[in-house]
DNA sequence: GCCATCCCGTTACAAATCGTTACACACCGT
DNA sequence: ACGGTGTGTAACGATTTGTAACGGGATGGC
């Protein structure tokens, strides 16, 4: 278990790749239970498409995912969806919204998190200065894939936004020791459409593409396996 | 001359508009002199279309607009350009990058900016609790733009688009205290089509349309005045 | 076990939006 | 006046969306 005086005094700068991919970093060096009172005994369970929370609750707690697939979205007056992120496991949701959250959260899987109270936190950061600069690292963090993730609505085609996003989960199979090749999608089309400003028929339509050109292959409708990544980088880029 | 000691403890939850719009807030709370230290005796000068710094330059100091508009773009390799934000007087950029810039920053026009060594922030988030506590709200607010403005893209029509930024232009000037019906753009329309994910000629054609409209008047290209506001609003949602 | 139903995904075709191309005009400084 | 930059307008075309119909797997009742 990390005790706050393990933390490095200096934050760690990861060489930033210019064309990185939008997911959420992991938080692993901060999700850690950081002491037994920031730690439930039990973490809270949620099943498959339950709100965890809605838009404009109190935020008392923040939101360490332990397991599953969490997706965060809001819901427009014309009843337009958009999926602002997914969060896995590793991942803290909601430190830096301080009363209210911003956004809606729905379990895609079976979901257990970890409920940290709000209060706790402000306290870490009044009396662990190294903490705070944690937290303003994943803030960063987090702001800069939100960019990476509007650059790629405001200039990628819908092939591009597909293969980044693909990547994307590739890349964080391989950051868990998972295959890479291998991607098990834990949403359904619409809320990929959702998240990548598509509608469900271009996310259809674009997956039977890719499996055509034989970049991919779809064993099921849930997994996806790489079968050309570079193929894949080429046209994420463009 | 605002002393930190004068900071509230708490920090103040603004009520966050769910359909806020998406420039970055104003910074005032935080940009206004801490100590004589932060300050530079004499505020460096750009001129129009210079640049302040480049995607990946070091970034050794955070830099308060003082005077002028600034542009954030990143260049992509197809030699697309994505405007990342734009930045007003009292707003701070790079607090929360800790080595490498994410991005370029171009002044759109004569440009006054502070610059804030980096290490000295660093000092008063060791030193000042409240100081973290503030730079991470301050992340969270452009987090929460940031998304906003994403939202914009990925679900919104070129109108809206459209729309939603001559309000969002309009509410600065309001909160300024300048006539929030009349705009004047520092920003031309390539600016505009680069950070709403539209052409040239899109953002043209969408003037000239809400122009027939009624909606707005066009006295001079960089001059918008806004004669109908609810319909600007209705435009805005859908 | 069997069948009906429902939800999700896929595909095809028509329609709309937006991008592309091309050209003309306005403004500005030389 | 001239050229350059920035902008406005129009015709055309490509990408994406909307609509609709079909298929397939899962669920649930009989």
């Amino acid at each position: 278990m990390l005790a706050l005086s393990a933390m490095p005094d200096t934050v760690s700068d990861s060489p930033r790749n210019v064309f990185a991919l939008p997911l959420p970093p992991r938080r692993d060096e901060i999700s850690e239970p950081i002491t037994e009172q920031l730690v439930q005994a039990m973490p809270s369970v949620y099943s498959a498409r339950e709100d965890l929370f809605l838009e404009g609750d109190e935020s008392s707690h923040i939101l360490e995912v332990v397991e599953g697939v969490i997706c965060a979205y809001r819901l427009l007056p014309d009843g337009h969806r958009h999926v602002v992120s997914f969060y896995f496991p590793g991942d803290l949701i909601g430190y830096c919204s301080p009363s209210t959250q911003t956004f809606s959260a729905q379990a895609l899987t079976k979901v257990r998190v970890r409920r940290i109270p709000r209060h706790l936190l402000n306290q870490l950061i009044e009396t662990r200065p190294q903490f705070a600069r944690r937290l303003l690292k994943l803030a960063a963090d987090e702001l800069t894939m939100t960019r990476e993730h509007m650059l790629c609505l405001a200039a990628k085609s819908a092939e591009a936004r597909m293969a980044v996003f693909l990547l994307a989960l590739a890349r964080r199979n391989r950051e868990t020791g998972a295959d890479p090749t291998r991607v098990d999608l834990a949403m359904t089309r619409v809320d990929i459409g959702d998240y990548l400003g598509l509608t469900i028929e271009t996310v259809s339509r674009t997956f039977s593409k890719l499996k055509r050109a034989g970049i991919i292959a779809l064993p099921r409708t849930t997994t996806v396996l790489i079968r050309d990544a570079a193929a894949l980088h080429e046209m994420a880029q463009g």
